[in-house]
DNA sequence: CCACAGCATGAAAACGTTGCCATCAGCCCC
DNA sequence: GGGGCTGATGGCAACGTTTTCATGCTGTGG
């Protein structure tokens, strides 16, 4: 920067200035240190701006794992939104020690982040609070935590959806292959779940559900199972895609046709899920993401309130792996 | 970090030491130290100190885009591996405009990151030497340029040997099926088509090649392309697994068995290939990025030599979408 | 018993910016 | 024509660390 001022022959203070956008600067030399600027390749090191302003332009995304193609649009919406507000991004992986090391990892970000993201973290409220420790604003994402910015899905509306959808196509004998870990049962997991139950009892049926590993493997155990039922069900709806589609697996090996003798759900419309022609409860993870970047933004900037609730939309989209049970003649009312 | 020096009752530079592991310090003292630090929270401003050492601790990484579910592996093994080192993650997407603001936004990088990772950004020579201006070491992924840290795979031997797979089961009208957008013909699918003519050449073959748009409906539409042709193909080689997927799609729909009429292979192994029973070209994104990521914090502590260059390896996966054609025997030798 | 080495500790400068205050010039109005 | 106002500019302290150098203390060898 003292090269710039000295390059344009102005002081350090109107450099800064200029660089800033701040105003009380003449147009005329305004243009010279902004050549200069350009012609030395300079730009201002957001360190030390931040040792002084106390901001530091980054913004902190916090997330269990990055692999699952979900992540990938999340950042990419959050990438987005916090780069139109000049925003840098930082990105953390807290993995699963999560119970261990969590709150650790949290601290790092203590001055070095001006907002935290966290995605699909599904915090406690425990966790929450030592959050709010650092002393900066959070938003959530993937779960919804009164009081707190977050920004999320109607997880439980979702499947009470896709359940009706199944309902109304005349099903009776409905399963639902859920999952869980061995010590997380996550908050997502759960609603779905309640919401299937939930419809399944508004049609006064009783439910029949499966808890498996989260991965395709889950799904495909849980559909063998399934299959050797006494009665087997007539239509099937999955936690998420990646189950239905170990699901889809094991029906295609037994030779069982879809929708032809078992409808199959899914949640979540994975980037596979058009290839297996898989009606799925659509998300947008790049939406989710890109809400929450404009949210933390605007709380930043002090336009938005820092307990501001955005429920982002679901949709169900009808492929060809669900269709009226065998001897049905539509729908059931 | 005086509130730590104060509670410890040491000065500051004794807590800057015990905090950077400095020797120097009586083990009693430092425990103290440490004690207060942990009792307040405390953790040291990455903006301070980077000011003075000139060191940020973060890595910068660029990528085109985020969504696709290859990234989030690259990003998941950069993450552990600089976590591993503790050095931050700073992601940056660079979009597709990256013509005219690429090397714009290569500048806030100047002072504010210590290494650069692209990854699949496929920079040309003078891309390259508009970052070298950043002043910072800088690892390429997905791509190979000599006098350049690069982390790659073989794409042209990988398609080459998926070829051969296909020669090897007797095929001998086989089609390829690649990707190129208007204005851009990645290098990674000039190699594997480059590899996959190498190999029908070896068999004195006529190659047989589409160029489509790079996702799934390239995929559809090319496929039924082929069907269309005189004499149908009774194998496709698609240049990655997106567009197997959409061929995959067409043939189903049009009622073609696979593989019984046509063998089918694609290439990345992507997370949805297990579900269709897919043959592929195996690819570890997340081994990858572990890899340019242990590179750069090697080459940072001056371990590594900033021209390194590491191949990671592809491997075929054999699943069930590909098989000697129909009448054949078994191999063709 | 003295000199000196070696170690633990503290004091202070420096890093590159921003923000406050002072200065200075030009202008308007009385 | 002078006083006060406005707007442009420069000087300087401060931000929170690291690093260098100085200081004091302890133990050791001559």
């Amino acid at each position: 920067m003292r090269d710039v001022a000295q390059h344009a022959g102005v002081s350090l203070s109107t450099v800064s200035r200029v660089l800033r956008g701040a105003p009380g600067v003449a147009p005329q030399v305004r243009q010279r240190v902004q050549d200069s600027a350009d012609e030395l390749s300079y730009v201002v090191s957001r360190n030390a701006s931040g040792l002084v302003t106390g901001r530091t332009g980054r913004v902190a995304v916090v997330a269990p794992t990055l692999r699952p193609w979900f992540f990938g649009g999340v950042l990419a919406g959050l990438g987005d939104a916090l780069g139109a507000a000049d925003l840098d991004m930082l990105v953390y992986q807290v993995g699963e020690v999560r119970s261990r090391r969590g709150w650790t990892r949290a601290l790092p970000l203590r001055r070095n982040a001006d907002a935290v993201v966290t995605v699909s973290m599904d915090l406690s409220e425990e966790e929450c609070r030592r959050l709010d420790d650092v002393g900066v604003p959070m938003v959530l994402t993937g779960q919804k935590v009164s009081g707190r910015a977050s920004v999320f899905i109607d997880d439980r509306e979702g499947a009470a959806a896709a359940t009706r959808h199944l309902l109304n196509l005349g099903h009776t004998r409905i399963a639902y292959i859920g999952s869980r870990t061995p010590e997380w049962f996550s908050g997502s997991a759960r609603d779905r779940l309640a919401g299937h139950r939930a419809a399944m009892a508004g049609a006064g049926l009783e439910p029949w559900s499966l808890v498996r590993s989260p991965d395709q493997e889950g799904g495909e155990l849980a559909m063998g199972e399934l299959l050797s039922a006494a009665e087997p069900p007539t239509a099937v709806l999955a936690e998420f895609d990646g189950i239905a589609m170990g699901a889809h697996r094991t029906l295609r090996r037994s030779g069982v046709p879809v929708p032809g003798a078992i409808s199959l759900m899914g949640f979540d419309n994975h980037d596979a899920a058009s290839v297996l022609d898989l009606t799925t409860v659509d998300q947008s993870p790049y939406d989710t993401g890109l809400a929450a970047g404009r949210l933390a933004v605007d709380i930043l900037a002090g336009t938005a309130r820092p307990d501001t609730h955005i429920e982002m939309p679901t949709q169900i989209i009808l492929r060809h792996s669900t269709a009226a049970p065998r001897g049905a003649r539509g729908l059931s009312s």
